[in-house]
DNA sequence: TTGGTTTTGTGCGATACGGTACAGAAATAC
DNA sequence: GTATTTCTGTACCGTATCGCACAAAACCAA
């Protein structure tokens, strides 16, 4: 927890020219296409505008600035979840949301890039423990909401909701493999439209 | 087809010192644990037991050498997959077979390597689109595979065969992902388990 | 103004990387 | 035996990489 942004205003000396967040949103782009070990510190540090003693004095080395990064899209994407399956309609209707609006995300152009954790994070696992840690750890928070949506529902008990939230997000990882892969989104949304009658049968 | 191991033995000059499939074997191992980007040649050369001079004129450069494990893991698998599905029993059975065996596979110690199309290729896919390329043809022969079986079984029509198939192949995707995250064998051989009546309902 | 504090940007250094040239070694063809 | 062809291994080149020193700049407190 060293956010520092909006609290933390009596800085001492020179003040940054730089937000956190702003810096980390433009860096995700660059991991997301390139993964951790293709992005190179000079692609990261260009993509954010400003240099790599900047970019290392904010947020230490590379792997610490990845970790950041894949924590930050990954709590948004967790909110974005989480507001579209506490929307409006039947269970059915909001996980067949949940998907539209991944799929929008993970076949935009010009990369197709997928989802950022399964897409570049799993890769560096056997490598670097502590993204293998992060990436689990934000895979274990989606199905965790995914199965609350579930146990809020009406659907039979049976499968339970956290079976159902397996389910329905091993379809998100498979969606984002093929999307990085170069399937189409039409495919995709067929593909998802078809499962989820079977996730809430 | 460029075997030319055992036929071709008019070899005018000095032989081999090594099988083209020992070194993709051996080469396997490292770029299933670091990935593409991730294995150094030497790494690579060092695991093979011969000199990069030797690996680059057998193979070409880094990515060729890259696909061609690829595809010789690839076809490896395949053949596994249909073995196991042409083999006794229920398709349920044979299903459950395919994923205990995929799943020991995936979760073999020291590193949990996943699967090496999508725990490997999918992070290169938007740089090195023959990767991506070569990563969606086998998904496709993996998914092919699957739906041949389900077309020969004597499950109900509907849903289709290549629908099962595709939602077969996703389990398995899905599976990969989390065994390279961590997930224990046990967890992941209960959720299989839970999946197969689903997939064949 | 003066001193203290933090950020910025140039520039450097050490290393690791992918890829190759070249000479010697091992086999076959004549 | 000699020539030819192919593979092996050392040694090397240019480049890109990560990470960091160091001084100048921008701000706050007193």
């Amino acid at each position: 927890m060293r956010t520092g942004t909006e609290i933390t205003k009596r800085s001492r000396g020179r003040p940054r020219g730089f937000s956190t967040e702003e810096v980390l949103e433009k860096v995700r782009g660059v991991f997301l296409a390139k993964g951790f070990t293709g992005a190179s510190l000079d692609e990261l540090a260009a993509a954010a505008g400003l240099n790599r003693p900047s970019l290392y004095a904010a947020f230490g080395d590379k792997e610490q600035l990845y970790i950041a990064t894949l924590r930050f899209y990954g709590t948004k994407s967790i909110e974005g979840l989480d507001a579209i399956l506490a929307g409006p309609g039947t269970i059915q209707q909001r996980l067949a949301r949940v998907y539209s609006a991944a799929i929008d995300l993970y076949t935009a152009p010009p990369h197709r890039p997928g989802c950022m954790i399964v897409g570049t994070a799993a890769v560096e696992s056997p490598t670097y423990p502590k993204i293998a840690a992060a990436a689990a750890e934000l895979l274990a928070a989606i199905e965790k909401s995914l199965e609350r949506a579930f146990a809020a529902s009406d659907l039979p008990a049976r499968p339970t909701p956290s079976a159902r939230a397996r389910m329905a997000g091993a379809i998100m990882y498979a969606i984002a493999i093929r999307a990085r892969l170069g399937a189409k989104a039409s495919d995709l949304k067929t593909f998802a439209n078809s499962m989820v009658p079977t996730i809430c049968a």
